[in-house]
DNA sequence: GTCGTGAACGACATATACTATGTAGTATA
């Protein structure tokens, strides 16, 4: 049974990118009819195939042509348009597009000049300085190309930059920047601001006096391997790793305009772009402005220029082009998550892969404003994981701490349990009812097979001690792929049995995904944010679940440790689902 | 390629920076 949304979507996004080439054009209007019609299936949740040529024309950018390939594809596997295109577009001449400085456009004239049908054939040219001849380039095409060559046999497959890697790198190049006289603020934005999961590279806007000695300073860090552009008004730079540092640098008044801009996404910015014309305006990443005259109606803040366009401000994570505009037009944005108040997945120094004592993660929960704090140490059936007498000691030492506590917060103790193969779980049912709270995560067996993993995670809901899921689809960002799940058969058990389904916060994981979030978003399931901190340091981490929870628009009702703390705690202490089903 | 208007056809997402070459391609959100 394979996924045939995704196939769809590959389908029209390697038609998108053939036909690209076919008319040396980027901005054609077949090649911008794919990528619409790629975007009508993304927002689809419904089984595609069970669909006929005219229900999917219903779907918004789908036509009778592309409703015919979708079918041709669904029954015979091919598309005739698309096996066309490939002959005339082999993968060697696809590969071409991925070197940067060429664009469609050259890639049809060194075909046509210079005979150029692959990498190898442009590595030959530029060895022979034979493209130096042909009218629009130059000794200095030759160079750029050669180096961009040499960049992608370095980094090779490398593709997107992981949030995890992302973020921190952001972090450190901003405070940096900070420190150049002059600066008044710098922040990142692009897709990082948008949260993400994997980024093309990072986009910082800077206000300052003056321009250049903020380049300069981005340009003299240890981590730039080079520089790409330099120029008054934006600087970009590859670091050692590969990742690409885009720099914005704009005056103090500028600023909300360079953000909106430089925060996209690129389809948020166009349909910003065409209101303002709409309103005789026209919006730039220097401000709002009046056509005629020039006169500037908003440019300092997000907020002025999104009031002036008549809309509500929009969280960045929001800006995909995927009905926010319309939504904050007709004032039915989604609620943000607003204050986190518990947290149920994390780690002290018990458990062997974490480096806090139980005492300085309580206080760190305590100062952050934690008033329900689960501690919830591995299980025997991980090598981090410990027995039973170490988490019994455990507990007397939660109920000592919690009586020094008072009411302010409220511990729990709690166990993360591993889910086997077959959804067997650690211990036996009766100490296992023994914590106030369990949750249940895989941690090994990822190989299974889809009908395999799904039983093991109903099998763990079942179970009348387990609370929460814990990072269902375990994988890791660019690294390890999601096990195959069967979402429905998962959601139909959670509803079914009151389990909960984490929202793990940590940056690696960001498991459940936002993709897996929208497909949940419609069924009664309880989400818990969660930081699944190693150390006191990442409590923080529950911030980054939320940002997913509200990139997936998700209503902060169904989240519980955004709840009231009384209800929250009931929730929590509510064990009799488990006499319930057992 | 799709879509809306009127039944075949025209319209169809914005606005800017940088670079190398000498006007336009490529890139960015």
């Amino acid at each position: 049974m394979a996924d045939s949304k995704q196939d769809i979507l590959d389908m029209l996004r390697e038609l998108a990118e053939l036909t690209m080439l076919e008319e040396g054009d980027p901005q054609s209007f077949r090649v911008r009819a794919y990528e619409s019609a790629a975007q009508g299936i993304e927002s689809q949740s419904t089984d595609l195939a069970k669909l006929t040529a005219k229900e999917l024309e219903k779907i918004d950018g789908i036509g009778k042509s592309t409703a015919a390939k979708i079918r041709q594809l669904l029954e015979t596997g091919k598309v005739d348009k698309l096996e066309g295109l490939r002959q005339k577009h082999p993968p060697a001449i696809v590969a071409l597009t991925r070197i940067q400085g060429l664009g469609p456009k050259a890639i049809k004239r060194l075909r046509a000049e210079l005979g150029v049908q692959s990498v190898d054939d442009l590595r030959r040219v530029l060895a022979e300085h034979k493209l130096r001849e042909l009218k629009g380039f130059g000794p200095k095409s030759e160079d750029k190309l050669a180096e961009s060559l040499a960049r992608l046999d370095a980094q090779g497959q490398m593709g997107r930059t992981p949030v995890s890697v992302a973020l921190p790198l952001a972090e450190r190049i901003l405070a940096r920047l900070r420190d150049v006289p002059g600066v008044t603020h710098a922040a990142y934005c692009g897709s990082l601001r948008r949260f993400a999961e994997t980024i093309g590279d990072v986009d910082i806007v800077v206000a300052a006096a003056a321009a250049e000695p903020v380049m300069a300073s981005l340009v003299s860090m240890n981590v730039v391997e080079r520089v790409l552009v330099q120029g008054a008004a934006k600087t970009s730079v590859v670091t050692h790793r590969g990742t690409q540092i885009d720099l914005r640098v704009v005056a103090a008044h500028q600023l909300g305009a360079a953000q909106l801009y430089f925060t996209g996404s690129k389809g948020h910015n166009i349909k910003l772009r065409m209101r303002a014309l709409a309103r005789g305006w026209t919006l730039n990443e220097y401000a709002l402005s009046e056509i005629e005259g020039g006169k500037v109606v908003a440019s300092e803040t997000e907020e002025a220029i999104y009031s002036a366009l008549g809309l509500a401000w929009i969280a960045p994570v929001l800006r995909e082009d995927c009905g926010e505009i319309e939504a904050a037009e007709k004032g039915t944005l989604p609620k943000s998550v607003g204050a986190v108040i518990g947290d149920f997945h994390l780690h002290t120094s018990l458990s062997k892969d974490a480096k806090s004592p139980m005492e300085a993660m309580v206080a760190a929960a305590k100062a952050r404003g934690h008033r329900v704090f689960a501690i919830t140490d591995h299980a025997e059936g991980t090598l981090a994981g410990v027995g039973r007498d170490a988490f019994l000691e455990q507990r007397a030492q939660v109920r000592a701490l919690q009586a020094a506590l008072g009411d302010s917060m409220r511990l729990l103790h709690g166990v993360e349990l591993n889910i086997g193969p077959n959804g067997e779980l650690d211990y036996d049912l009766e100490f296992r009812r023994g914590f106030d709270w369990c949750l249940a995560s895989v941690h090994d067996h990822f190989e299974l097979d889809r009908a395999a993993q799904t039983r093991r995670i109903v099998t763990a809901m079942q179970d009348p001690a387990v609370r929460m899921i814990g990072h269902l689809s375990a994988r890791v960002i660019g690294g390890r792929p999601p096990i195959d799940l069967d979402l429905d058969a998962v959601f139909d058990a959670a509803e079914a049995t009151g389990t909960a389904l984490e929202v793990n916060g940590s940056l690696p994981r960001l498991d459940l995904s936002v993709e897996v979030l929208r497909r949940a978003r419609d069924r009664k399931v309880t989400f818990v944010l969660t930081s699944d901190a190693h150390e006191a340091g990442e409590l923080e981490r529950v911030r980054f679940a939320a940002l997913n929870a509200e990139r997936a628009w998700i209503d902060p009702e169904r989240i519980a440790n955004a709840w009231a703390p009384e209800r929250l705690l009931a929730w929590a202490l509510d064990k009799s689902r488990g006499t319930a089903v057992a």
